[in-house]
DNA sequence: CTTGCAGTTTAGAACCATTCTACTTACGGT
DNA sequence: ACCGTAAGTAGAATGGTTCTAAACTGCAAG
């Protein structure tokens, strides 16, 4: 990522180096306030604007993405297609690989029926439900 | 969905007849700032957290959803079973009818393969593109 | 019809996430 | 080593949402 980095034209400072060294193959999906707070002990006076500016370039540069499900951006590094499941009770997020998230033909077929005229581009998806653990303390609750 | 309001034991305020009746059958996933501006000249007083505390109980009661895209929340009186198609350069969203948000038998499999144990409750999908004004305009732009 | 009270509304403050601003700093090509 | 410019900084500003404390009001029971 840091190659991919400097290869985008994008210069390597300290903090860029450090906030992508916290990012990438992080699969928690984390929010600007969690990685601002890890890199507190590093870089005391980084400011969230760097943060911000950073993930915004990393995006631009097509090196990560953003996600929307609360309140609070989460930010994505895994480039692959891939969808998410998020946990209806403690909200975690985890990645689901995809082959591709290009349309298939039936869903270009079914959205010329339903809203015609739009243009797909890509489908995303959102697996609700409960996670692995939260699954198990719901049965423990019982 | 006024009847419903009352069946699920909501108290019937003017404000929040006022607000279900502007809701109901809007299909444009008006934000909580749309609605409240909305209803300035009829309700000059009314406070923000009105508006979010009847979109609570109307989500609470099962007569609404809710639905994140950007900073701001969008509101959803649409209770069938549907998608959502999100137009990349205007950000307006279009109700796309789905059979049901019940995971399909093969996703079940796909989902016990890469996120094992977690429990899918519904699947959501995103489409995101070009809407038909502004697939026009950009053919216009060239 | 009155009463009581739990559920609602209100104004405004508080809170959180994000962006902006004016300024300083420092990467990296020459 | 120098310079131009991209990037970083602190802090204010903005936008969305939630909280709080006090006043109000549907509505069920008398």
């Amino acid at each position: 990522m840091l190659r991919d980095l400097k290869h985008a034209g994008l210069k390597m400072t300290p903090q860029r180096i450090a906030i992508v060294r916290q990012f990438a193959g992080d699969e928690s999906h984390p929010t600007a306030q969690d990685l601002f707070e890890r890199l507190q002990p590093e870089f005391p006076t980084m400011s969230f604007a760097t943060v911000y500016n950073t993930l915004d370039a990393l995006a631009a540069a097509g090196l990560s993405g953003m996600l929307r499900l609360g309140n609070a951006a989460r930010f994505d590094p895994n480039t692959d297609a891939h969808h998410h499941a998020v946990c209806d009770d403690c909200g975690n997020v985890h990645d689901i690989a995809a082959a591709s998230l290009s349309p298939t033909s039936a869903a270009v077929r079914k959205l010329r029926r339903t809203a015609p005229g739009f243009n797909v581009r890509a489908v995303e998806r959102v697996y609700r439900g409960l996670c692995a653990d939260c699954s198990k303390k719901m049965v423990a609750r019982v």
